[in-house]
DNA sequence: TCTGGCACTCTCATCCCCAGAGTGCTAACG
DNA sequence: CGTTAGCACTCTGGGGATGAGAGTGCCAGA
């Protein structure tokens, strides 16, 4: 369980050999095979010795006595800290990752896209957050009368994304009013903040109090209940590829794959662990109990996040055994960030609307 | 296998005596503990008798020699069709449902809740299609200018139900031209199907060839941008709960599950199923091999179609084992499509945008 | 027509046994 | 002192064998 004293070279070479081989084999490695793989004419007796030696050290574990041994998550972790290669990837999986991110979709349809991408290509679950709304810019907005006192609020991104939603208005307004409010608020705030909106307008009415028009008044009026409970999305989380996991025999029990897939669809749960992510940029990787969660005791979960404007907004990754080809995962799972960061940009770079 | 010749009274009692048994316990039942139940006075003996009928018949088999009997899917749907009794609705759970299924939310919402209500209540899976778009009626289109030449497209259904479409456009249009063409669309088509609106626009064109308006031709061409391709949407299921399956034995082995699962998610095969069942009203139930797939071979499927002025738009119902208790969730299928039709008909009864 | 009795069958859990794999330890070797 | 061969030991997992339990089919008798 002690972090490692030190360890020769001879030692994390064996190590590192015998993470590849469980993880390609998914048993317990014995030091025979072990003492055949590693090139350097040891006996398994010398290898045994090594490998007890290991043991103290906490970075492998054997299920019972007369078991190979297998790497504990103090084992992953050095050997992904220290000792992995990765692998470049495939020519061909880059060309169709670059083929399907195709930054003419939606936002959500690209996310999307991104999550079955990643399932896919690992054979393993992909997931992916939805962009936190707290930095999405400004770019217009439009409000369409409906009946009554009821309005159609348009409000669209610098993504292009659009979001609809009805308001009941205390009164009802003119075209020509619903016009001036929109204008007001287009020209005064487009690519600011849509979060900062409220707080700008408030500022701004109390600097101008003593020539306050209609118009400011109407556009607070008509802000105030447009923006109010936004972001309660019912899905902020997009997984895809959840049954490819009842592929890997340690989890493919019922006692073991029940759980965890209630806690994938636990939008809460997930959230919370992809969320502390964004924190920190580039790839992170969670090896079993280190995510926290009981049911994602022998998963890993290998994330990066996804850029507008250099500001981290999401976190996308994948989701597996901890037997996975980290060597390939994670490449792939930076490569994914990047290029969803770049189609989002390439939205937003796409002259904003005017009116 | 033949149809039952004549069932006599006795027979049939047994029968779904024998198929309420294997539905609560889940195990072949025998004829021993039958003869308890019956409450007729009959030794074990009579009814082995009754039942080799009954095998003869195939409405029961069992699955070796020396254990009970289970129904066949002909001893089931004999049993559905002329045995069963329905089971009121609890009160709270009707309270529920009404309570849930509110007529404000968009028809998004509603029928996702409709979903999770089925399975909720049900503890198997609920599928809703959504409502089939050749029967929505159109209420209200705007035309939104953004950048060179794209607008945005927002069309209102008489559901109230929203769609955004961002259309790239031949030539510029201004501000003007674009109201001036959404005017003559929402004037002359406002409650008409959306989906005879080209028809009809282009009916309109050869019409008044003579004194054709610039108006007329701009709406025609913004009409043909903005309604192409409609009605590709890529998730046209919306499934839940299909956890819930796990809960069963006789789905609760890999093999049984994991084809199961794929083949609610492939949403073609799914569509197929529940499209048939659009064409009859009023609850529909498939059992076992008669869904036509394998790996729905031990589910039934309990149906119902809603209705929006009176025409069946969508096919909502319950996936759960054979064994499932269908004097329950016959009428809660049924009362779910009532309230989702009621709902949805509320919708479009509050007057329509006006503009 | 119904019933009791009886032989028969099939499943399932348990136990035992043994081969196979791998270990830890010790003593010897260079 | 590191490495190795040898050996006893341990644990798993598959393959019968066994026996209890449940239920049937059939026959003869009421």
């Amino acid at each position: 369980m002690s972090a490692s004293p030190r360890l020769n070279e001879r030692a994390s070479h064996l190590l590192k050999l015998l993470v590849e081989r469980y993880i390609k084999e998914g048993q317990p490695v014995g030091s025979r095979s072990l003492a055949k793989d590693a090139g350097l004419n040891l006996s398994p007796a010398t290898i045994r010795n090594v490998m007890s030696d290991l043991e103290d050290m906490g970075l492998v574990t054997s299920p019972h006595t007369s078991a190979g041994r297998m790497p504990t998550v103090s084992g992953y972790r050095l050997f992904i800290d220290t000792l992995l290669t990765i692998k470049p990837l495939r020519e061909d999986i880059v060309r169709q990752m670059r083929d399907d991110l195709n930054p003419q979709d939606s936002p959500a349809e690209l996310l999307e896209t991104a999550s079955r991408l990643l399932s896919d290509v690992t054979h393993m679950a992909g997931v992916v957050t939805l962009p936190k709304h707290e930095t999405h810019a400004f770019s217009h907005i439009e409000f369409l009368p409906l009946s009554d006192r009821r309005l159609l609020v348009i409000l669209i991104s610098e993504q292009q994304e659009i979001q609809n939603k009805i308001i009941h208005v205390p009164r009802e307004f003119s075209s020509s009013e619903l016009q001036a409010a929109a204008n007001f608020l287009n020209n005064r705030f487009g690519g600011k903040n849509i979060n900062n909106v409220r707080e700008l307008l408030t500022r701004e009415i109390e600097e101008t109090r003593d020539r306050l028009s209609q118009e400011i008044l109407d556009a607070a009026t008509l802000t105030e209940l447009a923006l109010e409970e936004r972001g309660h999305r019912r899905n902020p989380i997009l997984l895809s590829g959840e049954i490819n996991l009842m592929d890997f025999t340690e989890l493919a029990t019922m006692e073991q794959f029940r759980p965890l897939f209630e806690t994938l669809h636990q939008k809460e749960d997930m959230v919370q662990i992809l969320d502390r992510c964004i924190e920190s940029p580039g790839v992170q990787i969670f090896i079993g109990e280190e995510s926290g969660h009981r049911a994602l005791d022998h998963c890993s979960l290998v994330t990066a996040t996804y850029s507008i404007h250099d500001q981290a907004v999401g976190v996308l990754g994948v989701i597996g055994p901890t037997r996975m080809k980290y060597e390939r995962v994670i490449p792939l799972v930076d490569l994914t960030a990047k290029l969803v960061g770049a189609a989002l940009n390439q939205r937003s770079l796409t002259p904003s609307p005017t009116l």
